[in-house]
RNA sequence: GGGGACGUAGCUCAGUUGGGAGAGCGCUGCCCUUGCAAGGCAGAAGUCGUGAGUUCGAGUCUCAUCGUCUCCA
């Protein structure tokens, strides 16, 4: 039967379909740029959002899940960059198809269904499909699978010859150096012998995990049922997890016949978008450049689409720094291709054309997304410029050598402190007929990489949280009150979680002996049952405020959620703390009010721009204190004076509206249809909080002027905002603006420093304070003229000064033609002196002389000048001010032609002049 | 997280044991030209990123800080 092929859209489908018959949720891929995670650059696996889960920290809200998660993978443990394009499936972006299961199904059922999906509903050739089984470890302590051995033969009809037992290093999965972990059973296929790119080695034979092409990986069932200790020991856990992941480029190529995954239809419309830009065809040849290049821009199109998509913006550090190198490699490749100027902008409405199914939130960020990538793509071109100057200083040096050899240090330099890639170097070197010292260049990055791995070492963290399971911590109370009774349970200080235990002020209730580190603040956190203590999430700040009980006093300074569970960190101030305490906590509730200010006015900012500016005003990011409110949003340009005045005042318009606000619970897909706003990369629950502005009831949503996903905390009516300002506007990033803006008490603040200002200013310049522009505008220009006249007046010879100088050139002594000019000039300034030197030198021709002057009683200024001819004898306008500077109590110096000296005792001021007189005469003499 | 480089006029940059803040482009005015371009002459424009320190004196040296670029992890 002729069978037509699955496209990439069908597969991925089936696969969730697959498991959704089978009682899994669809759990919508989390953001490839992970929130909340600092260990983790990117997203890389599926489970990572899950981590949580497995790590006992929070509880699953369902007992399965399906998924397709978008990965990248570039840095850390799993860094793929160098090899995408050389190879047919590397890829910094990728997606991840996987089921899971929290303590529900186990071995029998993953093993069952993934069978089934690949044989019946895939169509797979069952007589191609392998097993293996983890082999057990002994140094290791961990045992043979037989479970899952077992379960292959019984659940599937897989040949059983074909079920094999292999090593830790293939077949036993964990996360880290500890915690959860364990064994897992992976599924090859068998693409055939002509497949092996390994015949040209000796001794080959094709098998499973043999390294060859023929061999391939498409499945990973991960059977998670021990957890690791710090010690190295495996314990078995309570709960057991599944999780599994396929990667979709890899199955698609084996189902739609592709040796390569660059040859489907996931890659292929990108790369037929590439063969538009240049003149080369793609042929689909391994080790050949020009198909490397159309590899790599279509892997990397992809990878930049969908991280900046998520938030993630070209920077110089982090993330975003990866992101830049990315697209600085496609940019490199595409001159392979002969594409000079900006072009990967151009693919990123084929990758969302194709993509946009699957990852709805694509649409509606494409053109962010080529602004962004464009003016990237822009500021690398300048770097290269510059960098050409750069080659160009070191091929002058290398033409001079006999090897003509760029050295290792110069092309080291170019490429770390500038940017210019070694292959750039080696190519323009070429054209020049020089070479470059490569093998140097390499010592210096392995100097540097080495520098990085120490640094890297040193900086640990100390402190973990072990295996400890922590409670979690009910905070629903902080809606709705900001005092309330609750019960220790918990203390958390630099060693870990404590479950029982006092801590106090005397060290003999001190949890722990070694508290050198934290001596100087006694740094701990309280765990309690319930808390109306806000924690730091969506951008608005966490509480600070009290704990107290009859025992001791305890002050929050900051919040911390890990998991589930609050830890209230801070400073005991009296006290001891009892694990059981009956206490009462308190927040501040000037911050607290101020906080909700800022956080309503946020939301009707973010309406207020987009009524202005349109639907291309997206957030990026937002940060709501009791200070201030800061709000990134993109838009591609600096907003005029106009559009921001009208932002402001629509904002204010709805303040003095005293427009209701509301909170409802709601599914997450009502709160979509009512157009409520998510923010992207944020991960949200089946039922959702949302903040509408304008509406006092659910019905009155959609009519609102401002709905968004938000667990934060707002005023109850807009009228309390009491006010709004922007106070700055500034560009952060390529097309992305942020505003930052004043409420409530800061705003008062603000404004009254101003009004305090022009004050001051009408009574200083004795005009009304809506004059003051200008009469300043007027003082400015009249000092201009006034400065010019006067320095116009001196270089006339106008001044006493100038006078003064004349009358001492008159006076002056002769050796030959030579003028000896020495004298004090009363009151004259540096620049002044300065002026009659230039002067004496030119209407005297061939003169030395030496011009004091003192400005108060405390300081003297000394300068000297001599005119050429004299200087070829002998006498140098800096010498002579060495000589004679400490006279008056100073030090000087300067040039032959021209040399200063500063003092501090006018007193002297004759003598030195004796001195310099006598000086002049004796080289001159 | 670690290393390197850079921050001087609107732009691109120079500034040499620490000793008069400069160039080119652009801008303004005038001359030349029917007009434009070019050319000639004149002119305006700078808290030398910010803050301390050393010094008689700092664009220059030291330290801190902010920002930009860049490499490594």
């Amino acid at each position: 039967m002729d069978r037509r092929l699955l496209t990439s859209q069908e597969i991925r489908s089936a696969f969730i379909n697959f498991f959704k018959d089978r009682g899994h949720k669809f759990v919508p891929s989390s953001s490839v740029a992970p929130i909340g995670d600092p260990t983790l650059m990117f997203t890389n696996a599926g489970m990572n959002q899950f981590k949580d889960i497995f790590l006992g920290l929070s509880k699953s809200e369902c007992k399965s899940a399906v998924n397709t998660q978008k990965c990248i993978r570039v840095s850390g443990k799993h860094n793929d960059l160098e090899e995408v394009g050389i190879d047919t499936y590397h890829h910094t972006f990728f997606e991840m198809l996987g089921n899971w299961s929290f303590d529900d199904y186990f071995k029998e059922d993953t093993i069952k269904w993934a069978w089934e999906l690949l044989t019946d509903v895939y169509k797979i050739d069952e007589s191609k499909l392998w097993a293996t089984v983890f082999a057990g470890d002994e140094e290791d302590g961990s045992e043979y699978d037989k479970e899952a051995a077992q379960l292959w033969a019984k659940v599937t009809s897989i040949n059983p010859d074909r079920i094999l037992a292999c090593g830790k290093k293939d077949n036993f999965w964990e996360m880290g150096a500890s915690g959860p972990c364990g064994p897992c059973s992976e599924i090859h296929i068998d693409l055939g012998e002509g497949r092996c790119d390994m015949q040209h080695i000796e001794d080959h034979v094709c098998e499973v995990n043999a390294g060859c092409s023929r061999y391939i990986e498409l499945w990973n069932l991960v059977f998670i049922q021990y957890n690791r200790q710090e010690d190295g020991s495996l314990v078995k856990l309570p709960a057991r997890y599944i999780d599994t992941g396929a990667g979709l480029e890899r199955i698609a190529a084996v189902l739609q016949n592709k040796k390569s995954n660059y040859d489907t239809d996931l890659f292929m419309p990108i790369i037929n978008a590439i063969a538009e830009i240049t003149t080369a065809p793609y042929t689909s040849q391994l080790n050949f450049g020009i198909d490397n290049a159309f590899r790599v821009i279509a892997d990397h199109a992809r990878a930049l689409t969908f991280a900046i998509t998520d938030g993630v913006t070209p920077s110089n550090e982090g993330r975003g720094y990866v992101l830049r190198r990315l697209l600085r490699r496609a940019a490199r490749f595409g001159r392979q291709l002969d594409i000079n100027g900006p072009f990967m902008y151009s693919l990123v409405d084929v990758v969302v054309d194709n993509m946009g199914t699957a990852y709805p939130e694509l649409n509606g960020r494409a053109e962010f997304v080529k602004t962004v990538i464009k003016s990237e793509e822009e500021s690398f071109g300048k770097t290269l410029d510059r960098g050409l100057d750069i080659f160009e200083k070191a091929a002058e040096t290398a033409r001079k050598t006999s090897a003509r050899l760029i050295s290792g240090q110069d092309a080291f330099q170019m490429y770390d402190t500038y940017g210019f890639p070694l292959d750039l170097t080696e190519l323009m070197a070429r054209e020049r007929d020089l070479s470059v010292d490569t093998a140097t260049f390499e010592q210096f990055m392995d100097e540097q990489r080495q520098r990085a791995r120490d640094a890297q070492k040193s900086s640990l963290p100390k402190f973990t949280f072990g295996n400890a399971e922590l409670p979690p911590t009910n905070d629903t109370l902080k809606y709705k009150t900001v005092r309330c009774d609750a019960k220790v349970i918990g203390l958390m200080d630099f060693d870990g979680y404590h479950e029982k235990g006092s801590f106090g002020r005397d060290d003999s209730v001190r949890l722990n002996v070694d508290y050198n580190y934290v001596e100087k603040d006694d740094h701990i956190s309280l765990v309690l049952d319930e808390t109306c203590f806000y924690v730091k999430a969506g951008g608005q700040v966490g509480d600070i405020g009290k704990i107290e009980s009859d025992d001791f006093s305890f002050k929050v300074t900051e919040t911390e959620k890990l998991g589930d569970c609050i830890a209230h960190w801070g400073k005991l101030v009296s006290g001891t703390i009892t694990v059981d305490a009956k206490v009462t906590a308190m927040v501040d509730k000037k911050f607290r009010d101020a906080v909700t200010k800022n956080h309503t006015a946020t939301h009707i900012l973010q309406w207020a721009l987009q009524q202005t500016l349109g639907d291309g005003v997206h957030q990026q990011g937002s940060l709501v204190n009791p200070d201030y409110l800061r709000f990134d949003f993109t838009f591609p340009k600096a907003l005029t004076h106009e559009q921001l005045s009208s932002v402001e005042l629509l904002v204010r318009t709805k303040i003095a509206e005293a427009l209701p606000v509301s909170f409802h619970s709601m599914a997450i897909d009502d709160a979509k249809s009512l157009g409520a706003m998510a923010l992207f990369g944020e991960k949200y629950g089946d039922t959702v909080r949302v903040v509408a502005i304008g509406t006092k009831d659910e019905n009155g949503i959609r009519q609102s002027i401002s709905k968004e996903f938000c667990g934060g905390i707002h005023v109850d009516n807009t009228a309390a905002i009491g006010g709004f300002k922007i106070v700055k506007e500034e560009s952060i990033s390529a097309g992305v603006r942020r505003i930052t803006a004043l409420t409530g008490r800061p705003l008062l603040d603000y404004l009254v420093t101003r009004s305090d200002i022009v004050d001051e200013l009408t009574q200083t310049l004795k005009a009304p304070s809506d004059q003051i522009a200008a009469r300043v505008g007027k003082l400015l220009d009249d000092n201009k003229r006034l400065a010019k006249e006067l320095k116009n007046a001196a270089k006339a010879g106008g001044t006493d000064v100038m006078a003064a100088a004349r009358k001492l050139l008159e006076s002056a002594e002769k050796v030959g033609d030579a003028s000896v000019i020495t004298g004090v000039l009363k009151g004259a300034k540096v620049d002044d002196l300065r002026g009659a030197i230039d002067m004496l030198k030119k209407t005297a021709k061939s003169a030395a002389i030496v011009l004091g002057a003192s400005e108060g009683d405390s300081k003297v200024i000394l300068i000297a000048g001599v005119t050429d001819d004299l200087i070829k004898r002998g006498v140098k306008a800096g010498d002579i001010i060495k000589e004679i500077a400490p006279i008056v109590g100073g030090g000087g110096g300067g040039r032959p032609q021209m040399a200063q000296a500063g003092g501090k005792n006018p007193a002297k001021l004759d003598e030195a002049m004796t001195k310099a007189k006598q000086l002049i005469k004796e080289k001159l003499g």
